[in-house]
RNA sequence: GCGCCCGUAGCUCAGUUGGAUAGAGCGUUGGCCUCCGGAGCCAAAGGCCACAGGUUCAAAUCCUGUCGGGCGCGCCA
């Protein structure tokens, strides 16, 4: 918003120079206009002096004064300062800060979204665990990253599709069927010998139990029999997913089935299409993928020699059906031991002749749960995982969701349950909600002294001119540019930081100043105020899917 | 052996894609409401940003190497 003012100040500055001839007509330069880290460096500065010290053979500090001393007719800073070794800092006035979100408030809180989607449609697929057992701990993580993720995309001008996608053509539906088919057996009396590659949980047996007592009329022929426990158990299990997923707040658009991409032809379409444009051929009786043609990886099998296809072949159809639904964006949210999966499926999008970059990989490091301070085994297979749900159980939704959300994606995350079962208090997201309802009993107060939202909504905002109301109000405004960056490197983690940091600023204020004063006018206005803060707080809590409650 | 990610305060982690004096939370120590919610605030201590080079006005950030940790490398899914 008012970067681009800056910047219309520093190029003014520039095209002064370069008509007093100080700087050659030939010379671009870009110069970077930023938020500095440091509070005493103003509101914005710009390295434009280092750029162009070298053309005019001076210091830095030289050029920064050059600049400085042709910037005009400029209305909008209090100061322009020369710091450091060069850089110029612009220090703009309170009161453009204080119209600015008056603007803001007026205009309902849009002008804080940035739109840097352009209603592109963009898919996300995450979670996408096979219906063969209950989501853990680090199927939640994924899930709460890709919720968010698409949350925050929606924010910022995209249109956002979520999607499951199952596996439902492969190895392992089979292998769940022939689990709970054994257990049957085992339930009926007959001594079996359950293997080793049988999914061991005791969700198996009580699927198998489920059958009995349901009365259903199991096929005497064993992969008749075999297949229906495979439909049964999945379509439970996948039913449990769905429950688990809504009390944990994250919802689909839409669910694909990997079956259906063989029955709808585009299966084989894709490996037609990749026939023809010359990147299969046939070795040793299979076919491949010239992978070698785009990325550094090896070729890969598409067909194998048995006439089997592979589940690459799938995923390559799955990813070219997703731009046949004409989407602009393509997100896949995966466990990052997946990482070396990227390159080939790259290298197909671009086989198929669309960009690369129109493909996203995000990938999420798992979790290690711990409990009395010793990590947990979270394999499936081994049946020895602590559910998601347990885990929902103990902690909540809000607090589980933003925990996720306290580093990026793609680092390690300790999740400790004695922890956040013991000391909940101590955990981030109550800071946040504590502000959040800290801020609605002062509005309670306000009322019971007869001051009504009608009141604040006349409110002298020039009144707010302590720096810690300064702050913030820059820090509401800059919510902006945070959900923008937020969307450019699809990190939702930075949401997380924000709010912590934006609560910190109030919590430090309230605790200095007093809101519910003598002075009337004076009260309007740090109403207005925190009214403002805590819409922002509000709205960025909903993006990460975790309530803001009025009281606690 | 090859590839990807990571190494920042005692612990768990941020660090605006190359910016100025390195940032939180927890823990430790010491303070703060006769008044709007003490689930809060203020202050102190704590750092060779794994190590060594290189690139430039500027490196935690980019390049190379070393050490240490995680994960991948199938005609599995």
């Amino acid at each position: 918003m008012l970067r681009k003012k800056i910047i219309r100040i520093v190029d003014n500055a520039l095209d002064a120079c370069r008509q007093e001839g100080i700087i050659p007509e030939h010379v671009v330069v870009k110069p970077s206009i930023e938020i500095p880290r440091e509070e005493g460096h103003g509101d914005y500065s710009t390295n434009i002096a280092f750029l162009i010290a070298p053309v005019l053979k001076k210091s830095p500090g030289d050029a920064a004064r050059i600049i400085i001393d042709h910037i005009h007719g400029n209305d909008i800073c209090e100061r322009v300062e020369l710091a450091g070794k060069g850089f110029i800092n612009f220090y703009l006035k309170d009161e453009l800060w204080r119209n600015l979100l008056k603007d803001v408030c007026n205009d309902d809180m849009r002008t804080l979204y940035p739109d840097v989607g352009n209603r592109k449609k963009v898919i996300i697929e995450f979670v996408s665990a096979n219906p063969t057992g209950p989501l853990h701990i680090g199927h939640g993580r994924g899930a709460v990253v890709g919720d968010v993720l698409a949350n925050i995309l929606k924010s910022s001008g995209y249109q956002v599709t979520k999607e499951y996608y199952i596996n439902d053509a492969g190895r392992q539906i089979k292998t769940l069927g022939e689990s709970t088919y054994l257990r049957w057996q085992e339930l009926q009396g007959e001594t079996v010998n359950y293997p080793a590659d049988c999914y061991q949980g005791d969700y198996v047996r009580d699927l198998a139990r489920q059958i009995i007592e349901q009365g259903t009329e199991v096929p005497a022929d064993r992969s008749e029999a075999v297949a229906l426990m495979a439909r049964y158990s999945s379509g439970k299990i996948l039913a449990g997913i769905q429950e688990d997923l809504e009390t944990f707040g994250v919802t689909f658009d839409s669910y694909f089935n990997e079956s259906t991409l063989f029955t709808s032809g585009v299966v084989d379409d894709t490996l037609e299409l990749l026939r023809r444009k010359g990147h299969a051929y046939e070795k040793d009786g299979a076919l491949w993928f010239t992978t070698s043609a785009f990325e550094k990886d090896e070729d890969r099998v598409l067909v194998k020699s048995g006439g089997e296809k592979t589940y690459f072949t799938s995923d390559i159809a799955y990813h070219l059906d997703k731009f046949n639904r004409t989407f602009d964006l393509i997100i896949d949210i995966w466990g990052s031991d997946h990482h070396g999966y990227i390159p080939r499926l790259r290298a197909s999008i671009q086989a198929l002749g669309r960009d690369k970059e129109s493909f996203k990989a995000i990938l999420i490091q798992f979790v290690t749960l711990l409990k009395d301070g010793k990590p947990v085994g979270m394999s499936t297979r081994s049946g020895q995982f602590t559910t998601l749900n347990e885990v929902l159980q103990e902690v909540g939704k809000d607090a589980a969701r933003f925990f996720f959300l306290t580093r990026k994606s793609d680092a390690h995350l300790e999740f400790d349950l004695d922890l956040a079962k013991k000391t909940s208090n101590e955990n981030p997201v109550y800071y946040v909600q504590y502000a959040h309802a800290r801020i609605s009993s002062i509005f309670r107060n306000a009322l019971d002294e007869g001051i009504g939202p009608d009141a604040i909504d006349g409110a002298n905002v020039h009144l707010l001119v302590l720096p810690e109301e300064m702050g913030l109000i820059k820090s509401i405004l800059n919510f902006h540019n945070v959900l923008e960056g937020s969307a450019r490197s699809l990190e939702p983690h930075r949401i997380t930081f924000y709010l912590m940091g934006l609560v910190g600023q109030f919590h430090s204020y309230y605790n200095k100043n007093r809101v519910l004063g003598s002075d009337r006018n004076l009260t309007l206005a740090r109403l207005w105020l925190l009214r403002m803060t805590q819409e922002v707080i509000r709205r960025a809590l909903s993006i990460l899917g975790v309530s803001a409650p009025e009281k606690m």
